[in-house]
RNA sequence: UCCCCAGUAGCUCAGUCGGUAGAGCAGGUGACUGUUAAUCACCGGGUCCGUGGUUCGAGUCCGCGCUGGGGAGCCA
């Protein structure tokens, strides 16, 4: 007799009056007056556990069966039924169940079946993807991720694995945590007195990445539509809901594109994405819905209907000068909007996701195409209601002379960036890409308040466990 | 890093005016003719975050530290 996942059983694949097997652990036991025993049992594969229904004639009924507890993994065999009780459609009436493991101690094992606070389940991360919330975020995070790499590889780009350590001292973005094999302790020294990375594992100082952007680039001058998707490191002490310093961030980048086609891309490919989540994970969903956040399927609903609103930077300092709002941090043109004005133009003005294009160039990196204007930069931000920026891109300078001279204007060092100048120099053109944060899409899209609980073993300051 | 708040049973919390500790859930035992966060009865369970101080006496008041949360900055 096969062994089935939950997922097919309950989605009708295996048919009433079929004998099987099923593999899990258990969730609740309720005991019944008849002298009989309802055992929830989930294997992960779906949402719903199946519901094993345990008779006091199994000749294992008062030794194992009456002192099952969550935690507990079973082997059950039966026949698939007709539930004649109400929250199911089928069930399993079991003739065997085999305790694979047991729970060491009822009293203290970390997943009771009760609610929990995410800020305790942080504490217990080996243990908490049992539970609904932490199960239906992984099964959410596959989705989304396997929908990046199908809405990408339909429209002809490839995924580019750059590498996650490097040496590049300024990518634009972040403080870097340090990869060495020095002793810590006491390490070589220069005749200056400084740490001499010349004796370092790469014989100079090298970091995790804090973005694949510029690898991908000098890909995409060569194949035209590529990606990358994988981790990155931030070593900021930024204590928020919204940062990690490990993510996952995807990055496409297109040749030959401009920054609205750039936009283009991203609209649809959060598009694509939310719509495979909502046709995939609507159990999942409908629980984020229940539990956690009564909008978040109308929202993806409305976000996958609605066509993003596109705005320049100029107009949005318009009309946050113009709103009449007193914000902390006054408006005017030239500086970075805070988060007090991406949520009012996302949440009160607009109400969906917006995307602000051309920002000035003192307050964006040095590789963002300059406007003809000489005082903006083709750049781009994707901003979303409750969480802001999911999206930040850019049209790439790939004018040597421009970018020299934005390299000077802000005092970085060229010969470090010969290899990304190179790409200028031999068959530039203009091209452009963008980055989106993965967990804060999944925050997003689950109603999660807090990213690390949509990321399985969280990375923050001072945390590292597990 | 800054501002604010919190830390008491396995978990979520209450604890009045400073007088040596409470509930719910979870767990154990039992009852109940199909349960759905089952119900009912009984039982076990405490480094009151750490440290120093005030006091006859501190979970409670004060200082310092640690951890967590909310917000801000930085950003995705």
């Amino acid at each position: 007799m096969s062994v089935h996942a939950i997922a097919a059983v309950l989605s009708g694949q295996i048919r009433p009056g079929n004998r099987l097997t099923v593999q899990g652990w258990v969730r609740t036991r309720r005991d019944s007056k008849a002298g009989l025993s309802f055992i929830a049992v989930h294997d992960g594969s779906c949402f719903e556990p199946l519901q094993v229904v345990a008779s006091a004639e199994l000749p294992n009924y008062r030794s194992e069966v009456l002192h099952l507890t969550a935690g507990c993994a079973l082997r059950v065999r039966g026949e698939l039924v007709v539930s004649t009780g109400k929250g199911q459609a089928v069930e399993l009436r079991a003739d065997w169940i085999e305790t694979v493991g047991g729970i060491e101690d009822p009293e203290t094992y970390p997943v009771a079946p009760k609610p929990h606070s995410f800020e305790y389940l942080r504490t217990v991360a080996h243990l908490r993807p049992r539970t609904n919330s932490i199960g239906a975020v992984a099964r959410v995070r596959h989705s989304l991720s396997q929908a990046v790499h199908r809405f990408l590889h339909e429209r002809g780009y490839f995924w580019v694995h750059t590498p996650i350590i490097t040496a590049s001292d300024c990518e634009g973005a972040g403080a870097l945590f340090r990869v060495s094999t020095l002793d810590g302790v006491n390490p070589p020294r220069t005749p200056e007195g400084g740490i001499d990375f010349a004796q370092d594992f790469f014989g100079r100082e090298t970091f995790l990445t804090v973005s694949g952007q510029l690898n991908v680039e000098a890909y995409c001058l060569a194949l035209s539509k590529v990606y990358t998707f994988g981790p990155t490191f931030r070593a900021e002490n930024s204590n928020t809901s919204r940062h990690l310093a490990e993510f996952w961030m995807i990055e496409p980048e297109t040749a030959f594109a401009d920054l609205h086609a750039n936009a283009d891309l991203a609209e649809a490919l959060l598009k694509f994405m939310f719509r495979a989540l909502l046709d995939e994970r609507a159990d999942d969903l409908a629980f984020f819905a229940q539990r956690i956040d009564k909008t978040c399927i109308q929202r993806l609903e409305r976000m996958v209907n609605a066509p993003f609103e596109r705005m320049e930077y100029g107009e949005a300092i318009r009309i946050l000068e113009k709103a009449g709002e007193t914000f902390e941090f006054p408006v005017r043109w030239g500086v970075d909007l805070q988060s007090e004005h991406e949520r009012y133009l996302t949440e009160r003005h607009v109400g969906r996701p917006l995307v602000l294009i051309n920002y000035p160039k003192e307050i964006k990196s040095f590789y963002m195409r300059l406007n003809d204007d000489g005082r903006t930069v083709a750049a781009m931000d994707v901003l979303a209601p409750g969480i802001g920026e999911i999206v930040g891109g850019s049209q790439r300078e790939e004018r040597l002379v421009v970018l020299d001279a934005r390299l000077d204007e802000m005092g970085i060092n060229k010969t470090a960036y010969n290899w990304y100048r190179d790409l200028r120099r031999y068959g530039s053109v203009p091209h452009a890409g963008f980055g989106l944060g993965f967990e804060r899409t999944v925050s997003y899209a689950t109603g999660m308040s807090n990213v690390r609980d949509v990321i399985p073993f969280p990375r923050t300051p001072r945390s590292a466990d597990f």
